[in-house]
DNA sequence: CTTTTTCATGAAAACATTTTCACCAGAATT
DNA sequence: AATTCTGGTGAAAATGTTTTCATGAAAAAG
């Protein structure tokens, strides 16, 4: 069971390999004659290219590797499905890559994909590896940063306004009257778990607020953090009547603890999350939330990134796009 | 910045490239020295081998082609991230493509997939590309089915069983007391929704209750579906007391117009639902749900795919794994 | 009628590997 | 002492394309 090459189909048809070539890419000059026949010896043949040898000699794979941390967290899969439909519509494929977090991981992640040769890389990256991405860069592999944003590494961006979006949302936690807010977010070392802490403190300073330090709650993004944190702000002597809870997935953990403490949204906490995940929606009562362009991001970074790849501009400075998030006010504040 | 290739370090190291490949891939007997020197060689010259050249000469790209519906659905991407997962463990690739269970789309990705030489397909298929598939099988790409069974496909299959969950399922609602029971399904042209049905029927039987068509509602796998269908049912003369929704999706459209008529949760409506995504645990109250061992799912067809792979084992008569599904008692019945 | 373009095609190089084959030296076996 | 084997190596073929270069014929330009 032999693949057909583009020999079988040159013999077929009675002309040279290199016709047969410029027929299918629709190169260079080609008899209308020559052409039908070629077309026709193709089909007869059943003859199905064979990408690897194209990509070789072409140098070009249209294959792009995307690295995010967590495809099961509903903001990755969203911008992996965003960024898989616009592949698709220019004519790229997409090679998945989970990286967990972790930038060992990642690392190894990065080194596959450039073995594999992907025409470039989309990535919410860690920090840890920014050496290896310039290099990438360098050598003419574009990458896209995606949700947050490495210092020195210079590649282009799309994100989300995480500080002003965040100091919206706290503002208007204000607004309803209260003072005593908590914040339960993630590590400081990214541009999302920063911006958003800043966002809250401008927040508090504006309005005359003290930021009162035990109700400021620094972790990792994840369900468990957010179900800890949760709980100690609600067994201090004088917990917070409001809390802005900065990612889906710490918010899932802070509401099971809400629950099992027996705390009643709004009347007793006003809670208030970064992230619109199905169930923010779906609970009682609904969850007012910060609505990230998840697909706007991924489109976004997907057009860019082919747009790099095609126009190969290395020498264009990299651009940092902003794309805003929208506040969407539910029962919960 | 051109890239270094195994000539150069040949060269660096003084021997010749089969030297070289012997070292990189512990090939065949070399020198002890003149390992040290070319693993120095390849150190110094920076060499990154090209996946490109070594799959199009090794006929292997140590990739594996994953076909889903709909990445967004959290069946899928937890399916996703276990063979990602076990994937990075053999040292295989993924490359994801979304199907939107769309048979055109997906005869694009399995001629994308073949073009670009994949050792093997995980798919979720839509059933109308089976010659097309068959044909993979055939000429030696393995694939694995998941989710479904097509019949006519040779192909090896890892599913959960569809039909005895919901025959279970259905046991538990009639041993609460209801007799009047709705069910919402997607198309009977796919085993799980031809499967969860017959198990909702055979329990009906088994009871002794008259199946009655009204209550009977079959559509798409999808949101609309389940709110369609819901809101329908709610709107009958004589609406029925519980109600089994066969995926989370449905049951999100399903739960949304529950909501929208002011139904009370279970003392107005049972609900139940197959698959257990984030929301029905949270959910007040929490739902009753058969829940997909997803993740082994993932895991199972991985490992099946790649022992096909490794084994060349074509002789071998596909198999059909099935993983039983846990239902998951909670508030809503 | 010559000279220059343009069209149409084929031969061969190039892409970066793996793998087969051949070779030789030295060790082991007869 | 002749032979077989074995460890170590390099040359070259092979993988399936794209692309460059060369060539000849026909058409256009002078």
């Amino acid at each position: 069971m032999k693949d057909k090459t583009i020999k079988d189909v040159a013999k077929k048809a009675g002309v040279s390999i290199s016709t047969v070539s410029r027929v299918l890419n629709g190169y260079g000059n080609v008899n209308k004659e020559t052409n039908e026949l070629v077309r026709k010896a193709v089909e007869e043949v059943g003859y199905s290219p064979n990408a690897i040898a194209r990509s070789l000699r072409s140098r070009s794979t249209k294959t792009i590797g995307l690295i995010v941390n967590n495809i099961l967290n509903p903001i990755y899969s969203l911008m992996a499905q965003a960024i898989e439909d616009t592949a698709r519509e220019y004519g790229y494929q997409l090679l998945l890559c989970n990286s967990g977090a972790n930038s060992e991981y990642e690392k190894v992640y990065l080194d596959g994909l450039y073995e594999k040769k992907v025409d470039g890389i989309i990535i919410a990256p860690t920090g840890q590896n920014k050496e290896k991405i310039n290099s990438f860069i360098k050598s003419g592999i574009p990458v896209i940063q995606v949700d947050r944003v490495i210092e020195g590494l210079v590649a282009d961006a799309v994100v989300t306004n995480n500080r002003s979006a965040a100091y919206e949302m706290v503002s208007r936690i204000i607004e309803n009257g209260y003072k005593k807010i908590a914040l339960i977010v993630g590590v400081q070392t990214i541009t999302t778990g920063m911006e958003r802490m800043t966002g809250y403190f401008s927040a508090l300073a504006e309005n005359n607020i003290n930021a009162n330090s035990e109700y400021i709650k620094v972790g990792h993004f994840d369900e468990n953090t957010g179900f800890d944190a949760m709980n100690e702000l609600l067994s201090l002597p004088n917990p917070p009547e409001a809390v802005f809870v900065c990612n889906n997935l710490m918010a899932k953990g802070a509401m099971m603890a809400v629950r099992e403490n027996n705390i009643s949204i709004p009347s007793q906490l006003s809670f208030c999350m970064f992230d619109d995940p199905d169930w923010a929606a779906m609970n009682v009562p609904s969850i007012t939330a910060v609505k990230q362009p998840t697909y706007e991001i991924g489109t976004k970074a997907a057009k860019l990134l082919i747009n790099r790849v095609n126009n190969q501009n290395k020498e264009q400075k990299p651009v940092h796009e902003v794309i805003d998030s929208k506040i969407i006010i539910r029962d919960s504040m």
